[in-house]
RNA sequence: GGGCCGGUAGCUCAGGUGGUUAGAGCGCACGCCUGAUAAGCGUGAGGUCGCAAGUUCAACUCUUGCUCGGCCCA
């Protein structure tokens, strides 16, 4: 026997550079390098320059500590929508922002403080917001170089921050408009304040002790009962545990579902309701009652009491109103509750609604001003002094015949500031609103006088939210429902904080009218003061010099509040999209309609950032700022439980691109569902990893086997067999797939069709099937050639495909295809010819599909009894029922289909055997052909195993002959 | 406690208007190949569609309740 001649040299392989494994954490820093090193960004913007334009506005994410996995999510999809615009030939522009005012920066810089020993009271205002400047400084680079990590393409050498001095003179701007408009109005509202800090906290700043209070009963006489006479002269009981509150209460509230019981105990006659009656006569220490009348919740509408302290006359000698209130419950206490609008939420809502003011009696260190009848200059209103049976407010009470009981041993948790540990209160403060319902007067111009619709309904600032709710897209759709609900029943938007780092609210309001000055040149002075110099150009001593010569500043007070943060990124649209200092932001010269096409956040914002934004541009345009809304939801852990510091399940996105690199992040972050909530830990990111890898080996194997290929190897479509056809048939439908699936923003549908075109049509079908062509046949074999062609096709389609996914890996395999080409960023989407869809091309190859998988499976049983290991070993009998199948599968090469060594299509009507498929019965025989030394086929001609089939006889003397 | 949203194989996802044995990819198991090789191919096993009632001839798909989870409020 002759030794056989080893084939394998004679064999075209694949090959290429391109390695299978990927090494993401080393090699996108490099990357990443590269394209800054070029400005691929600017590189963009000039090549897409005059384009369509396509405006993501960026939220911005608060300048506060490292990214976290909402952070990459948010931007990774940030970037799809951008890359993908920008793939479809759009000008996309992306300029990221941060949001740097606000309280938790004042927080840690306060901390600094602390930890220095410093007093932050002794440190002046302009050096305490330089401070916060700095602070918000610093975390802004090291979160624009994390996010740039993430493979994010933006104008990160210029973005904006909500503490430039030009956003604070155009946020002071966008206030003023509001004022200009008289959509400002100075009210109150019961807020935490802490009497020891002498400022109000915010719900973060406070904590809950528990503590012990004193409890007491006090009896308010009813003096006016339309309903029910009789009632007349019972004590009604209010229990409460602040007796503090008693010397600004104004009213009594109950309940309408409740039952109450006028009775007698003792000498007097109470009413209670009947559910607390018991636990009050233990307070009171008496055994039992006489029952004398049953009084529904209703009967009490309209009648009133008098204060215990009626007596002193003046603000306590009115008669008080019993109101119905729902947050009476029969819980606790008398069933009566006592109302103070100055010190709780209810009592301000329900007094408020029947037009009861609150009276400021408690000034900000917690005593009663010195002008208050009871009581007045006397205070803390939290020392528990103050509170107590024997204090002075109990004993008062007592000696007016008031107080029904009191003790001090009621146990229950009560909110305490964070900072000093003591305890708080609510209290009413002067803050500025904007007005929800007020009408407005027309906005704009005469062409309003179309609109029949804005004519009839009010023109007031909810009604136009609820129209540009109306005229936006919402993805998903429930987004719409979701904000709209919101918007339907939120309060008027208090404006006002009474804090240091912020924009200031710029206004000067009349000593003696209350009424703020509205003048357009005292504005204009402000406004160009602050865009010069920013917030600190609010300052008492410049007062004068912004009021100018027509105003004295001795008549107006200078306002201190700060603006909320989120009237600030409420104003992104004006200092960002509309200023101009990114031209590349820029509409069209007399544009008027939404500016943006998209803003994109977690659902969260519906409250936040999508709803502060409307209303601004709704007050001051009178139109949402952005044509479309995209939310996504939150990221959990493995478990679908959120994620926590304390219960230690969080996921750092740095520390997953260090492992396995961004471009698995990305491919995470857009395999989910992002519209709920979805999943990330340790099995799902190997998920993730597994399907990046038969990514890769795809575009690897489409690199080997395409080397040296270039234009003049090219065959023409029409030239081409079947199989190539059907493939580009394949491709044009996944064109299609994912054309939508940009146009719906829907990300995991367009990486799952990629990745199963890869993994089925390509790696499992065509590539399989082509395997022994690429190899074996004549490099100048039109077969050949026409598959290398398809193959070039794909390569281009689908490296721009999965460019905006895989913007690292996109990248290393266009370099690795063309080092001399630029960037495959600047690429456009690939041109698909509408003529290889062929319908009855797909049908007839779906069905061969059909065929070649009952091939496999019916293979399968003889692999299992070893007498056969390759499918290249099986000889395949076909027995079709019908003629047409007989006709379909005849006209094949169903051997080279299924890669077996034959396949014997006959016409075999009423067959018995079971079928293994709709349309045809199969038998399998191992073959009796030898097997090719270079092919590795069993043909008919091979004389012996190892010698050539007469294809690669062909190809090889043609080898040794050159 | 209230408003809104969600719970389909181990994982990521499909399952118009209710109608044959609920699908895909990955993973897993087993096998083939050893010329894409820490790769490629095949076959297979996995689901009482969160739970329980109800409407219906028929429900993953409609209704109600419960439960678990989430966002926003209180």
């Amino acid at each position: 026997m002759t030794e056989k001649r080893d084939f394998r040299s004679t064999v075209f392989l694949p090959k290429t550079d391109f390695p299978m494994k990927a090494g993401l954490p080393q090699k996108e820093p490099a990357i990443l390098k590269g394209w800054q090193e070029q400005d691929l960004y600017r590189r963009l913007r000039d090549a897409r320059a005059g384009r369509k334009k396509f405006i993501l506005h960026d939220g911005p994410p608060y300048a506060n500590g490292n990214i976290h996995v909402g952070h990459a999510v948010n931007h990774i999809l940030k970037d799809m929508v951008v890359r993908t615009q920008s793939l479809l030939g759009k000008d996309a522009p992306y300029v990221p922002g941060w949001d740097c005012h606000g309280l938790p920066i004042e927080w840690k810089v306060e901390e600094e403080y602390r930890k220095k020993k410093k007093n932050k009271d002794e440190v002046p205002p302009k050096e305490f917001r330089a401070e916060c400047r700095a602070y918000a400084r610093q975390w802004v680079d090291a979160q624009r170089e994390q996010l740039k990590r993430l493979g994010v393409n933006g104008d990160w050498d210029n973005p904006y921050l909500t503490m430039d001095f030009a956003a604070e003179g155009t946020i002071v701007a966008e206030l003023l408009k509001f004022a200009e408009s008289g959509q400002l109005y100075r009210g109150a509202k019961p807020v935490m304040w802490s009497p020891v800090e002498k400022t109000a906290l915010a719900e973060a700043e406070v904590e809950y002790e528990d503590i012990t209070s004193t409890q007491i009963d006090v009896a308010f006489e009813i003096i006016e009962s339309p309903e029910i006479p009789e009632l007349i002269g019972t004590k009604l009981v209010i229990w409460t545990t602040t007796p503090w509150t008693i010397p600004t209460n104004q009213a009594v509230a109950f309940g309408r579902p409740i039952d109450y019981l006028q009775i007698k105990a003792g000498e007097e006659k109470y009413l209670i309701a009947e559910p607390l009656i018991d636990s009050f006569l233990k307070r009171i220490d008496e055994d039992g009652y006489d029952f004398l009348m049953y009084v529904k919740g209703p009967a009490l509408t309209g009648a009133k009491v008098r204060h215990p302290m009626h007596h002193l006359g003046g603000f306590f000698a009115t008669p008080r109103p019993l109101l119905a209130g729902d947050f009476v419950t029969t819980d606790s206490g008398t069933g009566f509750v006592h109302m103070a609008p100055d010190h709780g939420e209810d009592d301000f809502a329900l007094c408020k609604s029947y037009g009861i003011k609150p009276v400021f009696a408690v000034e900000n260190d917690g005593r009663y001003r010195a002008d208050w009848l009871w009581l007045g200059g006397e205070g803390s209103v939290i020392n528990p002094k103050f509170n107590a049976p024997d204090g002075p407010i109990c004993t008062a009470l007592r000696e007016a015949g008031g107080l029904v009981a009191a003790s001090a041993d009621y146990k229950h948790s009560y909110p305490h500031s964070w900072r000093s540990k003591a305890k708080v209160i609510y209290r009413c403060t002067p803050q500025w609103f904007v007005p929800m319902d007020k009408d407005l007067k027309p906005m704009g111009d005469d062409d309003d006088l179309f609109d029949l619709g804005s004519l009839l309904s009010p023109d007031t600032l909810r009604e136009r939210a609820k129209a540009a709710i109306a005229a936006t897209r919402f993805i998903p759709e429930k987004g719409r429902n979701r904000i709209g609900a919101m918007v339907e029943g939120r309060p008027d938007w208090v404006l006002s904080r009474q804090r240091a780092w912020g924009v200031p609210i710029t206004l000067f309001v009349h000593r003696e009218t209350g009424v703020y000055l509205n003048d357009a040149a005292v504005n204009a002075r402000i406004i160009a003061a602050i865009k010069a110099e920013g917030v600190d150009a609010w300052d008492e001593e410049r007062a004068q010099d912004y009021l100018g010569e027509n105003y004295r500043l001795e008549d107006y007070e200078r306002v201190t509040d700060i603006l909320d943060v989120w009237f600030d990124s409420g104003s992104t649209h004006a200092f960002v999209l509309e200023s101009g200092r990114w031209p590349d932001l820029l509409r069209p010269e007399g544009y008027t309609g939404p500016h943006a096409d998209l803003y994109l956040e977690g659902s969260d914002q519906h409250r936040g950032w999508f709803q502060s934004s409307l209303l601004e541009a709704c007050g001051t345009r009178g139109h949402a700022p952005y044509k479309a809304v995209l939310t996504h939801g939150f990221t959990m852990d493995a478990k679908g439980m959120k994620m926590s510091k304390s219960l230690g399940n969080t996921v750092d996105p740095i520390k997953v691109m260090e492992t396995y690199g961004a471009d698995i992040v990305r491919l995470w972050a857009l395999s989910v569902d992002y519209t709920e909530d979805h999943r990330i830990g340790d099995e799902i990111l190997k998920g993730v990893a597994d399907q990046y890898r038969k990514l890769r080996n795809t575009f690897r194997y489409l690199l080997g086997a395409l080397d040296g290929f270039s234009d003049a190897e090219k065959v023409a479509v029409e030239a081409m067999p079947e199989l190539e056809r059907y493939v580009l048939a394949l491709l044009a439908k996944l064109d299609g797939t994912l054309k939508a699936a940009v146009d719906a923003f829907d990300f995991n549908t367009y990486v799952r069709a990629l990745t199963d075109f890869c993994n089925e049509d390509l790696s499992a079908f065509f590539f399989d099937i082509r395997k022994d062509c690429l190899y074996c046949d004549a490099p100048t074999d039109p077969k050949r050639m026409a598959y290398r062609t398809v193959l070039d096709t794909l390569l281009h389609a689908l490296i721009r495909y999965a460019a905006p996914v895989l913007v690292f890996t996109a990248e290393e395999v266009w370099k690795s295809r063309f080092p001399e080409a630029d960037s495959v960023h600047l690429l456009e989407w690939p041109v698909v010819d509408a003529g290889w869809a062929d319908e009855s091309l797909t049908s007839e190859w779906t069905y061969l599909r059909e065929i070649r998988s009952t091939i496999s499976q019916v293979v399968e049983p003889k692999r299992r009894e070893k007498e056969i290991g390759s499918s290249l070993q099986a000889c395949i009998q076909i027995r079709a029922e019908s003629l047409s199948d007989f006709n379909r599968l005849s006209g094949a090469d169903l051997a080279e289909i299924a890669i077996v060594a034959s396949v014997d299509v006959s016409l075999d009507a009423g067959h018995a055997a079971p079928k293994e498929h709709p349309a045809i019965f199969t038998s399998v025989a191992a073959t009796e052909a030898h097997k090719c030394g270079r092919c590795w086929r069993h043909l008919p001609e091979v004389t012996e195993d190892g010698d050539l089939c007469s294809r690669c006889d062909q190809v090889v003397s043609g080898m040794d002959a050159a």
